[in-house]
DNA sequence: TTTATTTATTTTGTATACAATTCATATGTA
DNA sequence: TACATATGAATTGTATACAAAATAAATAAA
């Protein structure tokens, strides 16, 4: 009987990480532009966020700079905070190491994922299915996210699971900026194609397929054009380059 | 001319983000980590830090909370920051994920490195040499460190090399958790064996020696023995699995 | 009108003050 | 002695105050 439940003296598991005050404003902040209702570029006052969520500045401070760290938000200083808007080039180096990373993880997690494990991605996807039929864009989004987080987690690494967090956070950011269609229809039937690949142990299927996925999705985006807005400085040289001054 | 020299009203490029008071603390911790002079479990109080560097606990605070992001530095709510003492699972998992990722970095660094990389690369394993050579074991620990990140850097991508940087941090600690003799001899031949294979393109026998030289490095550590301290949890709960209890 | 300069307002960066919690020491009890 | 409890000191969490910088508005000059 001692084997399954400990007897005497024995001190209490790991206490439950109850959320602090900052956990739950970044979480907050975080879902939000997860799901894409605070657009890239704009500002995050640190009052104006103290008053929404009732306390000081202080605290909104430490979840800014927390998401700076993330790089979905970009704090310039003396200037203030503001969601990030991802150049073209960062676009295309954050769909690079996610191909890096999720083959990785597709290569781990196919070692290690249970039925259940399979069961609950099958359950997800039809999730993300509800979602999209309901024309739910901006919880689809997350679900999405939530997917590739999952295989992560199968996967077994704290480390990849932090990373591909952040990198999908920001392939939101950056869908938001580069999206030319609606992927929608089609990532669903990608994500079942994961599912079939991992449960058959199929590493060089699953692998190829994800890679795939991540491509469609860089592929669909449109980052040759002209940057937003951020380099008119290059725009400007540009124009020196062209015409002479007057004087 | 006005091709090279652009001339009329043309905004000055980004400025030089010259370094703040955190960037600059963050520094001095950060190396002071790297090279080991910083012992994990080492109890960082925010006033003595304050003290040291001449500014209030705000400023360190956002330091440490900078720090426990990258993982070397760990926060418990009311209790304050350690230094961290990575675990033996976490120790693989950071070697699993450098695995991974500087894989990655090889297979571009080999396309877009130019002969100067090479040349600068040689240059720092020469320097590296020399401070084994002069028995000096904490500046090499962070030169090596350096080596794997500047092949991030030729490889281009900021997100991994930012990545790479906090792995390397914590393979610092690692080692000088888990290190059984010591490695020195033999890793500056190993990198140097990294840049031939690099001019050489040849991509395979790059990826190889990068992989055998991380793997190396793990399994000089002893994982497999009694954790540090952390789980003295565990430890009592075979205690009770073993012997019963007196009463 | 357009542009430049000055003034006023707002916002960020840092230090300090106070409350809440933890840690260390001392006191009491078996 | 060993253990538990209570008291005091030290440390962290948060709010506030003030200085520095940036933004906005207003005034002056072309």
């Amino acid at each position: 009987m001692s084997r399954t439940a400990p007897t005497a003296a024995v001190a209490r598991a790991p206490e439950a990480p109850r959320k602090s005050q900052n956990d739950l404003i970044h979480s907050q902040v975080f879902t939000a532009i997860l799901e894409q209702r605070l657009a890239p570029g704009t500002k995050l006052a640190e009052d104006t966020l103290g008053q929404i969520f009732g306390v000081s500045r202080t605290v909104i401070r430490a979840v800014l700079q927390r998401l700076a760290h993330e790089r979905i938000v970009r704090i310039h200083p003396n200037r203030g905070a503001f969601v990030a808007e991802p150049s073209p080039e960062e676009a295309h180096e954050v769909l690079e190491a996610r191909r890096l990373i999720e083959e990785g993880i597709m290569r781990l997690a196919i070692q290690k994922c249970s039925p259940s494990d399979i069961a609950m991605l099958q359950d997800m996807v039809a999730a993300e299915q509800k979602s999209l039929d309901a024309g739910d864009h901006q919880v689809w989004v997350r679900q999405s996210g939530d997917f590739h987080l999952r295989l992560a987690r199968i996967a077994g690494s704290e480390t990849l699971t932090a990373y591909l967090r952040e990198l999908i956070s920001r392939t939101s950011l950056i869908i938001v900026q580069y999206q030319k269609g609606n992927l929608s229809s089609c990532a669903c039937d990608e994500h079942l194609d994961i599912i079939d690949a991992l449960s058959e142990k199929d590493e060089a299927r699953a692998v190829t397929v994800m890679l795939d996925h991540l491509s469609t999705l860089e592929n669909n985006l449109h980052l040759s054009g002209e940057s937003p807005k951020s380099d008119l400085y290059a725009i400007f040289q540009q124009q020196s380059e062209n015409q002479e001054p007057a004087s």
